[in-house]
DNA sequence: CTCTATCTTGAATGTACATTCAAGATATCG
DNA sequence: CGATATCTTGAATGTACATTCAAGATAGAG
């Protein structure tokens, strides 16, 4: 007879970008409130408790990076050029130094999952996704004939995944674009040769 | 007129597998007496608090590794083989799933670098001294021709580095040997070749 | 052996937290 | 324009935590 009046998505969104910027454990549900203007019962209503806005966060991530994955490869260019794109894009968002832009997925990985086997799963499944869009690009990069066609795509879409993580941790110490850039660089190099 | 009963580093140690293990904020007090065998009191006249418990985890920690890494080059190889056999066991480490062996500073980054600056500079410290190591390997790999003369050893050293970053996380979810294995030699082909 | 400075012990403290819940508000339906 | 099901509110609850502290233990000095 009433319809909840927050938007969930932008919920979530505001619960990501909290747990992003202090992660689980140092996010208080007083934060988390203010953050999504949701007082406590809203929350424990619609998520159950603090772990279950972390599941939906999750979820509501994948969503939102796997949507904006395809949005780089929706054009005519090279597949290549647009990985290139991809990759280009990571290294800015680790120079705008917006903790918001941090990976939830990696931040979440470090801290929890070894704790919690749900969410490792689920986390895990999140990267599993990546990596598969990943291969599946680098396929018909092949098929485009960018990259030689005796590459294992699914070992380049690992490489490259695995360099993206490190980026991103590189980044935490070393902000400076020149060098993100200059290894983000390499790392295409290493892919696309 | 009396002397303190426990063997410091040995405390120290068992604080950094504990904060490994857990993290620093999921870690109680109450862990850590049972993992140092001290009482609180002891920790709290000894290291002021929880937080200069990590700090002097962390100095210990870079200790440790230091050593560790000048045992890998205290050999007569080349000294590309000895980076090489540094990777190897980088890999062993993530393999054996002993959160034990997770890197403290890549966790303490991610978990509480953002908060707290004073611990952000010691880890980012304690990394530069790695990369700057690394970086004179590479330089003593150039002179005796191991690697090509016009390669940047700044720049090899911070790619490496960005490697075993990534290797560490993708360990997170993707422990098979192989894959991992796999990853590394790639990695070591990139930055010898 | 005695004295005292220092260390050890672990219960006590206050605080901050996740979670609950009952009262109040409001949209929708008849 | 009620009636009522559902949502919202935020103070109350109990718990778990980091930290403190005073009493007890013990090593070394004289």
């Amino acid at each position: 007879m009433r319809n909840a009046e927050f938007d969930r998505e932008e919920v979530l969104r505001a619960a990501m970008k909290a747990f992003m910027h202090k992660g689980y454990a140092n996010t208080s549900m007083q934060e988390l409130k203010k953050a999504t203007g949701l007082h406590p019962g809203s929350i424990y209503c619609a998520f159950e408790n603090k772990r279950g806005l972390l599941l939906a966060a999750l979820e509501q991530y994948r969503l939102d990076r796997a949507t904006e994955f395809e949005q780089f490869f929706a054009n005519s260019h090279l597949t290549l050029d647009n990985l290139k794109s991809y990759l280009t894009n990571v290294v800015v968002e680790c120079i705008s130094c917006d903790s918001a832009q941090a990976c939830l997925l990696t931040k979440a990985l470090n801290e929890i999952a070894e704790q919690d086997s749900e969410i490792q799963q689920v986390i895990s499944d999140n990267l599993s996704v990546l990596q598969q869009a990943l291969a599946e690009k680098f396929e018909q990069a092949k098929a485009e004939k960018s990259i030689n066609a005796d590459k294992d795509c699914d070992h380049l879409a690992r490489y490259f995944l695995m360099g993206i993580y490190g980026l991103r941790t590189f980044a935490h110490t070393h902000p400076e674009a020149k060098v993100l850039e200059q290894l983000a660089e390499q790392l295409y190099h290493d892919v696309s040769q």
